[in-house]
DNA sequence: TTAGAACATTCAAACTTTTGAATACATTTG
DNA sequence: CAAATGTATTCAAAAGTTTGAATGTTCTAA
């Protein structure tokens, strides 16, 4: 395979590895420290089931790593700066629709949250 | 909607517009100007209809704007730093596969290639 | 030391979404 | 007309998501 379409995989691999709404929140959760399972479902809002699925995505893509503490599994973001970069992706989120206004204001929020 | 979830949910929609092979090849390509359809057609090596619905895409989330010229459509993108910024994930591109070393000498290609 | 609670992972089933490719047809323009 | 592009439709295959039940693991308390 041609060396621009290998990487161009790689990349898309790596981005559908990231584009998943509770990801991205697990991914801003982790952004400054490291977070168990409850945690995780508590700030998501969904079964801890669904957790564990979604870190056993990140697991595989090596995003994050586990530590064991008693029966708490704490994880963290093996490269805090993926979280960094992909708050820096919000610059390039235009939208037209009648949520924008909405969405603006979000992402200042966020902003001020992640930094 | 949190204003948590409302900016995961579209960052996670912005990765999942960028999630594609083509598309990531379209945006190297595009990264230093314009092209027509027909050249990504054979820059790419797929059908042009193939192009033409990746391009709809991308131009539906406003990746990509057009200017027709005769018969030729030349798109570029709107926002050429997002080139760069994907770029700058090949950095979080961790891999254990026996194929890695290829990956590392792709990475390092296509870095010179698109800076 | 053992029962039970708390925390987490795994698995399978059902479901939704995405993808790819192929084909055909329409439109615009030289 | 021929070339360049866009649009539409179809279908099959693959991938991703969610849920709930079952299973592991570790801690605590009697």
């Amino acid at each position: 395979m041609p060396h621009r379409a290998l990487v161009a995989k790689e990349i898309a691999e790596f981005l559908g590895a990231l584009s998943h709404p509770h990801r991205i929140r697990i991914i801003e959760e982790l952004r400054n420290g490291e977070y168990d399972v409850n945690s995780l479902k508590d700030a998501l809002g969904i079964s801890h089931s669904g957790v564990s699925q979604h870190l056993m995505v990140m697991r595989a893509y090596r995003l994050v790593s586990e530590r064991r503490q008693g029966r708490h599994v704490f994880y963290q973001l093996r490269q805090p700066e993926i979280a960094t970069w992909l708050l820096d992706s919000t610059v390039f989120l235009e939208k037209e629709s009648v949520d924008a206004n909405e969405l603006c204001k979000a992402i200042g929020k966020t902003r001020k949250d992640w930094a």
